[in-house]
DNA sequence: TTATTAATCCGAAACGTTTCGGATCGCTTT
DNA sequence: AAAGCGATCCGAAACGTTTCGGATTAATAA
């Protein structure tokens, strides 16, 4: 391991100068900074991560705590998340470090992690309206990232998608083609992308002078194909009106009612239409659907660098109310939307 | 933060007989240790990582460097042992870091994380024959946990499940019952574990009296459902005589040969067998089959800990001579298997 | 000429541990 | 009485950085 004390030795120059040459200072010549970036190259120098830290408080380090139930979504979809922060957290030399914990631990977790003081920041996702994990980071003021938008008030980035108005679009296009019993198909009622979808569903309704009707909205804690296939037909055999459409949180559920309808003898879009909100996973391509899915689509491996550059911004210190970030998500029609005929 | 200091001025004790206290070391008092030990609870004392690294060269730190394309499985089996893997390094107060890379630029990653210097070991999944990855690290002394025999003879400790053995007793089991005519549907023809199970697979042809038919064995890089129903199809449409049992190498390559079957118009067990190794997957339950799957098994949960325990005490010098562990599948015989009724 | 200033450089302290090499003291052994 | 020993303790150095507060020199301004 060669140390700034080589190069120091090496080039008969100081250790505080080779240090300032090799950041960047503006009090070093720029010959002699010449001089010493080729002789870092030449020994290989790395600085060592551990003697920074010990001076500056930086790590290198930042984290993400699961739960090891999975919480509201799948295997596949949590290493698609993890892969995207691993890869833009190495864009900004930042090791990413991945713990899982029990499920009723995760603040402990949270607690010890803070404690020991050696992450630089934490990446959370999944945002509910009061987050006990957001309040704990914010109060020991040590810096995040929000995926989703938390209705506390805390100083910290946030990114999140536009989930009000890709709702909006969806129900505007059923209703423009002449739907007016449409269901809702989500996640749990209590995180912050299903109230905000929520709210556009029930305001879309309103507008189009449509009463809201509780059967026709279903929330489960896991968006899964069996979330879709329950409950699309449960609707469906409730006995009252079947609805026309459906509206799912994922395109999970969309792909369970699709297996719904096809037991149920129903045909899309024929029958029922089917938008849904795509995250762009590669195991459930909207457009290999048959019919080829409509949705509201915002990649989720496009949500990663916008993740990794608002929280390592808010790490270098830069005022938080500059670091909010919203998507707006694509609408694509396709072929399992059309227009009632009857 | 609460530092040796802050105890040692509230006790008048030394910063080194704190230290060393905390530490176990026998050379301090019984009575002035309990002392130590309850300033350092009042105060919330955590030991500093940094600094410790400054001067132990152990930084509390090991990682997993994963290719961006999922190599030869995919997210959710990823996920599955990312997840095992930090929540067993937790147990030794140790944090998982997660790298995913270009899968062309892996040494490289590897080459600078070994610069860096930073983390204590690595665990090196799906061992190749020659792997340059274990070469690389084993070269530069630094601990690795190897998932899968390599060839190569080095000083590393290795992990691993009987392949060998597993598939001999899925050939025993199929031969047993009459069966002469058996593919094999596999992985990549490269890996360790591959090439153990072919091995086994000509080893039970030839003990069976029954000669090798290379158009029996297909190997493919991703072990996928797909993989399963194209090459079962391939085999059975090929015009000679066809195979009456698959081996597969896991539990999604059996789910396409079964709906290759469905779609043939072949029953299982009537027409053909279905034998599989099963990682005990939560997406695939061999169980929930329909008929149930015959499998080896041996969960991929399971080796997360054996694996951690590896590292660990490798990273703590034990010698390498001891660090082997080979697990046992369990053998379990299910309705996708039965006798010849011809 | 003298004072100012800008451009470069550097010594030393600090971050929080661990560890080496003793120091002290009371007892036991010669 | 001297030497040896075991049980406890501690000062100081070291790990590899960053950074504070100057120091030096030469050019510029007064």
């Amino acid at each position: 391991m060669t140390t700034l004390k080589d190069i120091s030795r090496k080039l008969s120059i100081s250790v505080t100068t080779v240090s300032r040459a090799l950041n960047g200072y503006s009090d070093v010549n720029e010959e002699t900074r010449k001089r010493i970036h080729q002789a870092a190259v030449e020994l290989n120098y790395r600085p060592n991560q551990f003697a920074r830290k010990l001076v500056t408080g930086r790590s290198g380090l930042a984290a993400m705590v699961l739960p090891d139930d999975f919480g509201i979504t799948t295997r596949a979809i949590w290493f698609e998340i993890l892969a995207g922060l691993s890869v833009e957290f190495a864009k900004h030399d930042i090791d990413f470090v991945l713990k899982v914990s029990p499920t009723d631990q995760i603040i402990n977790t949270y607690q010890r992690l803070i404690e020991r003081n050696a992450m630089d920041g934490f990446v959370v996702i999944a945002a509910l309206p009061k987050d006990e994990r957001v309040s704990l980071l914010a109060r020991n003021d040590v810096p995040l990232v929000l995926h989703g938008r938390s209705e506390q008030v805390v100083e910290c980035p946030v990114f999140d998608i536009n989930n009000y108005e890709l709702m909006l679009q969806s129900m505007q296009h059923l209703l423009e083609i002449g739907h007016k019993r449409i269901a809702f198909i989500g996640g749990p009622a209590n995180h912050g992308f299903m109230i905000d979808r929520t709210r556009a569903y029930r305001s879309a309704l309103a507008s189009g002078g449509i009463p809201f009707n509780p059967d026709y909205i279903a929330c489960g804690e896991r968006m899964t194909e069996e979330l879709g296939m329950v409950n699309s037909i449960r609707m469906c055999r409730s006995g009252g009106e079947e609805p026309t459409a459906f509206v799912c949180a994922n395109t999970m559920i969309a792909k369970g009612i699709y297996s719904a309808m096809q037991v149920l003898g129903r045909n899309i879009p024929e029958d029922v239409s089917v938008v849904a909100h795509d995250d762009a996973l590669p195991e459930y391509r909207a457009v290999d659907f048959r019919p080829a899915l409509t949705v509201t689509r915002a990649p989720l491996r496009d949500s990663s660098r916008p993740l990794v550059d608002l929280l390592v911004r808010r790490i270098r210190g830069e005022a938080v109310e500059s670091l909010t970030e919203i998507q707006k998500a694509e609408f694509i029609v396709r072929n399992s939307t059309s227009s009632l005929n009857q």
